[in-house]
RNA sequence: CGCGGGGUAGAGCAGCUGGUAGCUCGUCGGGCUCAUAACCCGGAGGUCGUUGGUUCAAAUCCUUCCCCCGCAA
């Protein structure tokens, strides 16, 4: 089929690549060139240097509601449009453009976690399964009914960097069986219980920021959820650090009982247990196994306290 | 030219109002202990990122380049 692709951020690619493979890429549309990075310098969402390594055509559009928008997809002459984590929310005209209309490849079992951040959400959140679905889409956000769904176990350690990669490689895998099912006629789409949506507001810095008082296994799940990006972090004996790894020490719970002396203990507080540097939580404890300083390098906990004091996390 | 921090023993840091370097961990040797990421004693290990300069003298001041990182986007 011909096909035009929306789509902006890595988590794209692996889809794109497939479509070029399988189908007739006719335009690519990504969001414009930014300024990234230190040095502020502008570079080009990872979709487009793959398109333009491939020679196809790139339509970077600040708005998706304008008249010029709906004009060259519509000139674009393609079968379907596939969008996946393009960034925008497409005007109901646009997405009638095309014979087969546009179908999206989100990251997460629909209806759970619509919106722009499904990956991070279900990890943090502690999730044990997640998935690509494809879906027709329609004018809401993520609110298309659904065609396929792939799903996959999240483990226990999974950060949402691997959770990212795992779905990236699925994703291209559900969008073929889906092209190939409305070819041929052969999938029904399926409405979505609105009752049971849920939704992944996007993330920035400050949703790493660890609350210590709350359980092990939450600080865990938001260290991995946010790994590795925007990284947790908080504030150890007046320093800001990141928190790149952890690990459940002890649940605090029936099956992990705390000691005593550990029950008491302080959220945020460090201290040695059979060898192991640990932190105490709300409830609960997390051994710390990668951590950042400003200025410095990833290191483990040990390393970093040889030159610095580590006392106690706010 | 977006703002800013940093490159010093194997690792993490201090020293940086100039006078050839110190701490913690590790390592090696010895001691002590039922035992401990325990403790005690002793040793090895650094041309202080790179280039040039100022000076009687630079890790410490100025300069070139390389590398790392935080913030903001």
């Amino acid at each position: 089929m011909k096909v035009i692709f929306l789509g902006t951020p890595e988590f794209a690619l692996s889809t794109l690549e497939m479509l070029i493979k399988e189908h007739q890429v006719v335009l690519c549309v990504t969001k414009p060139d930014a300024p990234k990075g230190r040095g502020g310098r502008m570079q080009m969402p990872p979709v487009k240097e793959m398109a333009v390594k491939y020679g196809i055509p790139v339509y970077q559009p600040e708005r998706a509601k304008t008249d010029e928008f709906y004009e060259t997809l519509k000139n674009a002459g393609a079968d379907v449009m596939v969008t996946c984590a393009y960034g925008k929310i497409l005007p109901e005209r646009v997405l009638r453009v095309t014979p087969y209309g546009c179908v999206n490849v989100h990251a997460s079992l629909l209806p759970n976690y619509r919106g722009s951040a499904p990956l991070w959400h279900a990890v943090i959140d502690g999730a044990e399964e997640s998935g690509v679905t494809t879906m027709q889409t329609d004018a809401g956000m993520d609110t298309g009914d659904i065609l396929l769904r792939d799903r996959i176990r999240i483990g226990e350690n999974t950060t949402m960097g691997e959770l990212h990669d795992m779905l990236a490689a699925i994703g291209p895998v559900t969008l073929m069986k889906t092209l190939a099912a409305l070819e041929a006629g052969t999938v029904t789409p399926e409405p979505q219980d609105p009752e049971a949506a849920t939704y992944a507001p996007p993330v920035d810095r400050d949703t790493g920021i660890i609350d210590w008082t709350k359980d092990a296994k939450a600080v865990h799940d938001l260290v991995r959820g946010t790994n590795p990006f925007p990284v947790a972090s908080s504030i150890l004996d007046g320093r800001r650090v990141k928190i790149w790894k952890t690990a459940i020490a002890c649940r605090g719970d029936e099956e992990e009982a705390e000691s005593e002396a550990e029950a008491l203990a302080a959220p945020g507080e460090c201290y040695l247990k059979d060898g192991r540097l640990l932190t105490k939580c709300g409830r609960g404890s997390v051994e710390i196994l990668e951590i950042q300083g400003e200025g410095a390098r990833r290191m483990t906990f040990s390393e970093y306290r040889n030159g610095h004091s580590a006392e106690r996390f706010e």
